[in-house]
DNA sequence: TCTAATACCGAACATTATGTTCGATAATAA
DNA sequence: TTATTATCGAACATAATGTTCGGTATTAGA
């Protein structure tokens, strides 16, 4: 790639990163970005079709990156302790998360944090989905498996979100067992 | 309160409502409502300063009507039951929602429905607060009551939105005991 | 029933943002 | 060095927003 368009690309990014800091997505014009960015309005228009592309190609490299390095991890790393078998996981993104790539924390503090915490969600779910898939990790119950993903999904994303709204006081290690307690119920703990 | 004003500010909701449904709400131009409504252009600003104040006051109707209704509920109905203390509110919530005030079902479930389970999220999250502050209803534990407060809001929108999305198959009794599988461990079950 | 108040209409208008076009310039890869 | 291509910047068409205003129709209340 074109040492120019990397720049370029990269100038979006940080500009739209720094926008979305401060301002209402809905309130931030392509004006401001390439403003902010110091390119011009037809250079955007080549690399993003619209401000809605932006942020779907923003949010890919934002999440895109956390959850395939967690995709990674083994799956049953800590199988035989008497911690829920899916520690390794959620931890990771946690201490990940803590890393602060592109600033992550501050868009998913920000208060557009609803529209990323949304992308978290949804790539969340596809990671939760192979680690528990057929792997008999998850309980026996009547409970249908997406509802259980699902509700493992969300209730991860929002205690991140509740951990940001609250100056992220607790560590990693601290908020995987608030989460084993809400969730260990649904784990199966003993084979 | 004029029926002039009374049937335009209807007509405008009608409408709206009816666009939510097959459009997504960024593409809804206030054009689109006005023509759909029958209504002029100078008519419509009269009663909404934007399309976004539009959205928030039919979101107020929509949800401040179920929760409000829910919040007069007694709080510790089955207090000494086996079941959990709250299944009056979170039943008496399933079937209000069954009822489908307004099609409130299908905009939950329409391609916008982020927009709408976010208002439901924030109003069920008062009501909550209100059913379990200081009421010992929660278990002891270390976790945090508003982190606990925001779970438990986030878990029950989450299990309606998974509901819609699989045709209502089961009945709101049924949901209701899901919801006690994966939130029973959060409960004082036993005082 | 009469009247004053007011809600509505609809067309016109200014404003603002979007997305495109194009010729000129500068940076890049090879 | 050279052919390619990314960027610039200004101009432009398009589309949506929100306002204004004079005329008309409906309403509430006396």
């Amino acid at each position: 790639m074109d040492r120019r368009q990397r720049k370029t690309r990269e100038a979006i990014f940080n500009a739209f990163t720094r926008l979305l800091e401060k301002h209402a997505y809905n309130q931030i014009t392509v004006q401001d970005i390439i403003d902010d960015a110091d390119v011009g309005r037809a250079t955007f228009y080549t690399h993003f079709e619209t401000k809605e592309y932006l942020l779907k190609d923003l949010c890919e490299e934002l999440f895109g990156h956390i959850i395939d390095t967690a995709m990674g991890l083994p799956h049953g790393h800590y199988h035989y302790s008497c911690k829920l078998e899916a520690d390794s996981v959620f931890l990771h993104l946690l201490r990940h998360l803590k890393e602060n790539d592109r600033n992550i924390l501050a868009l998913l503090s920000s208060q557009n944090n609803e529209i990323f915490l949304q992308y978290f969600k949804t790539n969340l779910k596809k990671l939760i989905k192979t680690q528990f898939a057929d792997t008999g990790k998850l309980k026996q119950s009547s409970l249908p498996e997406d509802f259980l993903v699902n509700h493992i999904s969300i209730s991860f994303v929002e205690m991140v979100s509740w951990w940001l709204c609250h100056d992220m006081k607790e560590t990693p290690e601290e908020l995987t067992e608030y989460f084993e307690s809400i969730m260990t119920p649904l784990f199966n703990t003993n084979n």
